[in-house]
DNA sequence: GCACATCTCACAAACGTTTTCATAGTTCTT
DNA sequence: AAGAACTATGAAAACGTTTGTGAGATGTGC
């Protein structure tokens, strides 16, 4: 039925062994013969099948992605550079989705390191000994959480908290709230450790709001506190809870950014389509995948670019990345991409009180 | 290193052919040695080597999903849904993003017939040719298109435009905008050619803007040619333009749904969370994915559950599933799930002109 | 012109599983 | 009690590939 390489053998009257090195580019084939199989096996349409080459060699031919939930747009432009990045290295990209549940997590890690031998955990809920055993067996690469000497791609939250903190403290905000993610998610932790440096020293208050499930029904409910607590500016976990604090503010009239302001964070697609306009943190997120796979595949790329990205507004240092690589209790081999505040519609001047 | 099947039959006292066979579930082996070799095997943490597996068997453990743009959150969802039931059946979900490309297309299906034996094809850009041509070499199912006897699992769409019309109808429009999708898409025409069917003999005029790509920029486009034709309602072929449409009106001040009323389609998690909320027609996608995962593996349980869905409110059936059948060319194998249009501050009565 | 190094290729062994076929043991039938 | 039918298991082939090893051929130096 599909040719096999038994096929192109028998049309180049050669063995097998020297088809599969012919085409392996194996040095010790010579030039002419190589060339011969090469076309014959074109010709023929030739596959090789992958089930017996990974069969034979250990090594699989795809590569996991786990995330917490597709259907947040950050975690879905992870996916998209993901698997971008894993098709031109004609690997191809298994995905699944945790549902952001911890014990969905570790029988789906289980799963899936049944299939592939290397994988992304991109912003995993489990616990640091769960990882580092999943580590010990797979290579995996972590995105948004520092832990060990795991590789990992993260943006620099700090940096970001901290410009995020100077634009609302350049419009006049001296009472701002922060609505946390779950306490179990490293980027909130970073985040909000960020947000705490950065203000230290300041004249500024930071309200703790708590912590919420990102999506929409946390942020109807930080609105509410964020009114009671009478901070002029809300500075939000991620966008999904941005996104709920804004509609919940509109449903109960309340004027943004006239009476409150709010930042979120990741400049998910739907951000500049609101009204008003979200202003948020920029977290390349496609890069980040694209990023994670090359970590992935051997860090021989995994340095030096970092400046290549965007913009790249000037200064960019700050404490950011010493601050957050020295969290998760060791010196890890990150990368840290640089983040960029969008200023949009949604912040504005603080109120006369 | 890891533990194989002689590992375990060494371990059980038996051969390797009566663990798999036990493994398998086989009748013909005797019960205690069954239950035997399983808990030696769970004893032993033995988890059967996939490639060897598919190398014998021929069957793949995975089955491939290619999706025109993952950062559209349709189609996230319907990845997630999708992979989702691929997961509780213990297979694995392999995906591909097209980058809504003509060309990228035929080359990521290329690759994926190489990895995969069975694929769900959401919304593609391929030609009918390529399309049948594909079917005879993998069993593939197509999400929101029908081809031949392909099978299919498609949103009522004729059904969805009436719903919309009716609705806007009801408000008093009487001069309507509608905001196409690209020209090369399935869903579009369908949807396009259900307004007409849905509009004819009823006293409204419907105005072609043309065809827009999904996408923000689409959508900006959009709304100027709506400003310009005097329509006092505007209907997008999906959220993602009206998402855009909602944007440029807000930015040139336009009062919605004052002066002019937006409707969508697809019910993106987003659409409530605007302001104002989107009036859109809900599509199930995660329900899309799982029925297109279950079409593919046996359409055994592929009829009889239509009115399983949501609240289902009493009438649904209309000219709806017919008139979407009779496109495409021929009958096709295709499962209709029901749409419903959620009515939210988009939409109001329209202005007296 | 012969020994020896070098190059090119074929043979064959693995990889871990499923599955067909054969065989030993067991129960049934007469 | 003896052959027949049946049951449970084992041996071995096959799936398509990569790769180590060895053998023939070709060329080089003396």
């Amino acid at each position: 039925m599909t040719t096999t390489i038994h096929d192109v053998a028998r049309a180049a009257g050669v063995s097998i062994s020297t088809v599969s090195r012919a085409l392996a580019g194996s040095a010790v084939v010579a030039p002419n013969t190589r060339d011969r199989v090469r076309r014959v096996s074109v010709e023929l349409g030739y596959e090789p099948n992958r089930a017996a080459r990974q069969l034979v060699t250990g090594q699989g031919q795809s590569i996991g992605l786990v995330v917490p939930d597709l259907e947040n747009s950050f975690y879905s432009s992870v996916t998209k550079g993901m698997q971008n990045r894993v098709r031109t290295e004609g690997l191809t990209a298994v995905i699944a989705d945790t549902d952001e549940d911890v014990s969905r997590e570790r029988e789906v890690l289980a799963q899936l390191a049944a299939v592939v031998d290397r994988m992304i955990l991109a912003s995993p809920r489990s616990s640091d000994e769960d990882l580092l055993r999943l580590a010990e067996r797979t290579s995996i690469v972590l995105v948004n959480r520092m832990l060990g000497d795991i590789p990992a791609v993260v943006g620099d939250n700090a940096d970001g908290m901290r410009q995020a903190l100077s634009h609302l403290l350049a419009l006049g905000h001296r009472r701002i709230a922060y609505a946390g993610g779950p306490a179990t998610s490293w980027s909130d932790a970073v985040r909000r450790s960020g947000l705490a440096t950065a203000a230290a020293g300041r004249d500024v208050e930071i309200v703790d709001l708590g912590a919420f499930r990102p999506g929409q029904a946390g942020g109807l409910a930080a609105a509410d506190l964020a009114l009671a607590s009478g901070a002029s500016a809300v500075l939000a976990f991620n966008d999904q809870l941005a996104l709920g604090v804004l509609g919940r503010l509109a449903e109960r009239g309340v004027d943004v950014p006239g009476r409150i302001s709010v930042v979120g964070f990741d400049d998910v697609p739907v951000a500049r389509l609101l009204a008003p306009a979200l202003t948020t943190v920029a977290v390349p997120a496609q890069r980040m995948g694209a990023v994670a796979v090359e970590l992935l595949l051997g860090g021989r790329d995994g340095a030096g670019r970092d400046g290549a990205s965007g913009g790249g507004r000037g200064r960019s240092g700050g404490a950011g990345p010493a601050d957050a690589a020295r969290r998760g209790g060791g010196v890890t081999a990150a990368r840290v991409l640089p983040v960029e505040l969008q200023v949009r519609r949604s912040t504005a001047q603080a109120p006369v009180s």
